[in-house]
DNA sequence: CCAGAACAGCCCCCTAGGTACCACTTCTAA
DNA sequence: TTAGAAGTGGTACCTAGGGGGCTGTTCTGG
């Protein structure tokens, strides 16, 4: 991509507001830019690990869920959802093992993609680079292990509670990140099923924690929502 | 540690199997050993992430296992078993965060220690072990993942049978890593707890799957643990 | 503007797996 | 050596939550 290009400057900004480029001089992330190319995903389009294993992808604008699936029972766990400024795939980035996760476009998805080799010289031209990429592991790391002991220390009302309060903005009370999904998406983010969502979803309308709307949870009440999240709950 | 240690050439050699150095020299790692202590603990003991968190501890011998915990319902999740070459802990080497993790001996256990802070200097002076933390990030990442998902995608049965698997040394049919060990742990290593864990050992014995003496499984059938591992066996 | 898809809200049923209790075995200290 | 404690394993009972289905409503694309 060249700077003539009439989005060069927004995607230079996206880039340098990303907490995983975010202590690369502008200069380097000029010549970064250079060698990339955009791609749009439509909403719901899907990708394997073997697909995306060779380019290294930049998220510009919109959502990808990061899951893994059982095709017998055909039960899906969602482990990230990743959006601006996040990156896709680290771990082929680090070595060139496979490994059976899928990605899966939540919106209309914006990415901007660069070939895995051109990713890595680019990376040790820079260092600096390598604390970076070490930061955001560890942080990504943390929160996978909170989603694998999740599932078998908590209920998965507790769980619901506890995903809702990680995903609210703190001025205005509104979730982000997960707004606006569907029952079945919420389920995969707890590891559960829709069904189950559904009903607690009622159980928080009944005691006013949440208001709901089609695809869209209002929470009412965080002193309610909290104390489930903690357990110490008597519904 | 100086030379004269009766035991110095012993942990060197330990340090140079390590998957975590092994791309140090011989002079990086003498270096690194001179700066470390031993420590012995003893089975069963115990430790939180603040206690460790400003000490970087690389396993001799023995096994560890890392595990997070509800306190209310006193169940637990065993994340990673480490033992020989395992370092500890690799997040705190990265980023000065808190992570409400659990470590516990599952044996008496040897650990070479060395300040935080003094590891950080040791690893800035040798750049090429940046790559083999990213790699072995990358391992434990993958690793992680599964853990995620598996309690969601699969029965405890599967997971169990699954376990066994991954654990089998290939030569010797014997279990390695998780032997000798009570079902409470096996139960907190596939997310169940010890009841389930007992009936399911049984259903394994009556199909010859597997035969037990106290706190010993050995494999009997493979061909009948992979095919329930594979979700394809009608019992 | 309409047909079909996507989505949420119930149901009911039913079993995988968690809780609780008991029984046996091994260890420890007197 | 022996009583108790601690460690370990087996099992009967019960419930959280998964499976499937059916309805009404909203969204989408032709």
């Amino acid at each position: 991509m060249t700077p003539q290009n009439i989005d060069y400057q927004r995607y230079l900004q996206e880039l340098q507001q990303s907490p995983f480029l975010k202590d690369s001089s502008t200069k380097s992330l000029n010549r970064l830019l250079s060698q990339m190319t955009v791609e749009h995903w439509s909403a719901k389009s899907f990708k394997n690990s073997l697909e995306v294993a060779s380019t290294f992808h930049f998220i510009v604008s919109g959502r990808l869920k990061v899951f893994k699936s059982n095709p017998d029972s055909g039960r899906e766990h969602t482990v990230f959802v990743l959006s601006d400024g996040d990156v896709f795939d680290v771990l082929s980035l680090l070595d060139s093992e496979p490994h059976d996760v899928y990605w899966e476009a939540l919106d209309v998805l914006e990415v901007l993609k660069i070939p895995m080799a051109q990713m890595r010289l680019w990376i040790n031209e820079y260092p600096a680079m390598h604390k970076a990429i070490l930061y955001y592991l560890g942080d990504r790391m943390r929160q996978l292990m909170d989603v694998a002991t999740d599932v078998t220390l908590h209920s998965t009302l507790v769980r619901l509670a506890a995903l809702l309060l990680k995903n609210i903005n703190g001025e205005t009370n509104k979730l982000q990140l997960i707004n606006n999904l569907p029952n079945d998406e919420i389920a995969g983010l707890i590891g559960t099923t829709r069904s189950v969502v559904s009903r607690h979803i009622q159980e928080l309308k009944r005691c006013g924690a949440i208001s709901v709307s089609r695809k869209k949870i209002n929470v009412k009440n965080l002193e309610v929502l909290l104390s489930i999240a903690e357990e110490n709950y008597i519904p």
